[in-house]
DNA sequence: CCTGTTACTTGAGTGAATCAAGCATCATTG
DNA sequence: CAATGATGCTTGATTCACTCAAGTAACAGG
């Protein structure tokens, strides 16, 4: 996603800096993920893969199509960043894991995404405590 | 953009909401454009052609490439949703405007795209106030 | 076993996005 | 005023994300 999501016709101040967060939060991720390569969905499915799990599993959490997982793991298999072991207990199933070189490609990536951190970080702690809440109660 | 961008590994609270604010607004986003039949791309064009404006003016704004926005200015227009006319002043140059469909179709995926204004109105105004104040300050 | 379900892959098709080239037009300036 | 270069946009080629429909293999229950 390279164009942003918004804004139809901001009526509130509200809507407009919302509308300006998910912009640049969204911008920020996918240029952390270039910083190591990698296309946002890439980054978004290494950094699920703490524990190794299985395809469906990722499909699932990530709300879509099985297939698309797929996809996207044997790319990602194919830069040297997991494995699709064969799950055991199950031989339809496979198991990714990310490989060691994963972990580090994982970790550049975690540090190259500074915005939420330093967004957050402007805040003091009380501010960042009365963020969460507004947040919470507008998610609804 | 179908899969979610984040979290590499939130640490505080406040950045784990900030994720799943993005994530909502983002599938909202794209919800309100499929019922309008429209991809997210194609709904944040015509969004921004409340005036007639050049391709390139859409391209900067947008922070892509000019191609891009052929493309989905191409389909747009396939769709009877914009017009592409000649600009008299620069023959080179091309105008871009929705046509009355386009301003009933836009008009319409404004009205889909309840999110922001939901969650905003869940807030009280002095809410709204705070939230707005705590943003803009995390935004730098 | 047989049947149905599950887990994943494959194939086809669309759209977004980027880059490199190309074309026409404008704008400058020697 | 003609040559030069910059602009504004389109085309073509490629890659990736995404979805849907089908297919295959393996599990699970009767």
């Amino acid at each position: 996603m390279a164009l942003p999501n918004g804004p139809v016709a901001t009526s509130s101040e509200a809507e407009a800096v919302l509308f300006d967060l998910v912009d640049v939060y969204d911008r920020a991720y996918e240029a952390a993920a270039a910083e190591v390569s990698l296309s946002s969905a890439q980054a978004c499915v290494l950094g699920r893969l703490d524990e190794r799990r299985g395809m469906g599993a990722l499909a699932e959490e990530l709300g879509c199509d099985a297939s698309n997982i797929t996809q996207i793991v044997v790319r990602l298999e194919a830069l040297g960043l997991v494995t699709r072991e064969p799950n055991p207990r199950d031989r339809r199933a496979r198991l990714v894991a990310r490989t060691p070189r994963g972990d580090e490609v994982n970790q550049r990536f975690a540090t190259a995404f500074t915005f939420a951190r330093t967004a957050i970080g402007r805040l003091s702690p009380d501010e960042q405590d009365q963020l969460t809440a507004l947040l919470r109660k507008a998610l609804g």
